[in-house]
DNA sequence: ATTCTAAAGTCAACGTGGTTGACATGAGGC
DNA sequence: GCCTCATGTCAACCACGTTGACTTTAGAAT
């Protein structure tokens, strides 16, 4: 866990389009790298990556949840799933406590550090799609949660 | 190379909503996942993975690309592009030929077997695509299509 | 012709994010 | 006391990326 991703893909386009949709093809794909592109500069600083994040996002968003529970919603697997948690409770970024009554299960949550954390990654995606959604007005943001709920849905 | 992708990530939602734009930043995710679930279950099937299509892709659109450029494009290093690039050009996927005036760099093209491989895991993205955007109609489409060039061109 | 340089290929070591499989531990249910 | 479930941990493996250090190939320059 370092290393600040690198530029890729310089800027979009230079290639020829052999079907009408593979500028929308592209644009998914640079979509997805732009909205992550700063989120992930700024989690590497902090020494964290993808994954520390998705399991600070869910917790956040789910507090006391179970191991196994996030396992499910992560979609990994347990051994997976436990050397960046391990790495987050160590940091002391997430707490880990047994319940009084369902001692079986731990729960998670995250610490203030954990919190802060957690919001400034995801700042840093909420605020590019603030900026686009503020340039295209509501419409057009109305049109591109349409399109991005219809290929969500589509599995 | 094996294996196709899991389940994962479940339905989305389930996570309740911390800002105002969760919601979007979820939606990225799982169209990006929507986007190429199907896409990797075909590659994963012919043993191929998503850095053998992004190469497949590109020399699709870009006949008689040099080996420098195509990092350029992928963003990767030389010895990262190395394995599978290989690979494809064992599988008579891909051909490598150094051209007749100028023999310092190698011209990549794809056999028809590639081509074919490249278009039909192509083809699975766009119907994606192609769906989502013939539900939401013309005006959503143009809306997507707005956001997503701001946020690729935020960086 | 020899030297220099640029493009490509190759080897080794490493990091990280996943996977299975197998097994240990901890705590409630019967 | 035993069974079971949730969790934790170990080992082996694979894919995909990184650097660094080389070699090979072939055009360019003196």
């Amino acid at each position: 866990m370092a290393k600040a991703p690198q530029a890729a893909g310089l800027h979009r386009a230079s290639l020829t389009k052999l079907h009408d949709l593979d500028a929308a093809l592209e644009l998914m794909y640079y979509g997805w790298r732009g909205m992550t592109l700063e989120a992930d500069a700024y989690l590497a600083k902090q020494g964290l990556s993808r994954p520390h994040h998705r399991i600070l996002y869910v917790v956040a968003r789910r507090p006391d949840i179970a191991i196994g529970a996030l396992i499910e919603i992560l979609g990994i697997s347990k051994q997976a799933l436990n050397r960046p948690l391990n790495l987050l409770v160590e940091r002391k970024l997430v707490t880990s406590k047994r319940s009084p009554e369902q001692h079986r299960s731990k729960l998670l949550r995250l610490t203030e550090a954990g919190r802060r954390i957690e919001q400034r990654a995801s700042d840093h995606e909420r605020k590019v799609l603030r900026e686009a959604f503020d340039r295209v007005g509501a419409s057009g943001a109305a049109g591109w949660v349409g399109v991005m709920e219809a290929i969500a849905d589509s599995n």
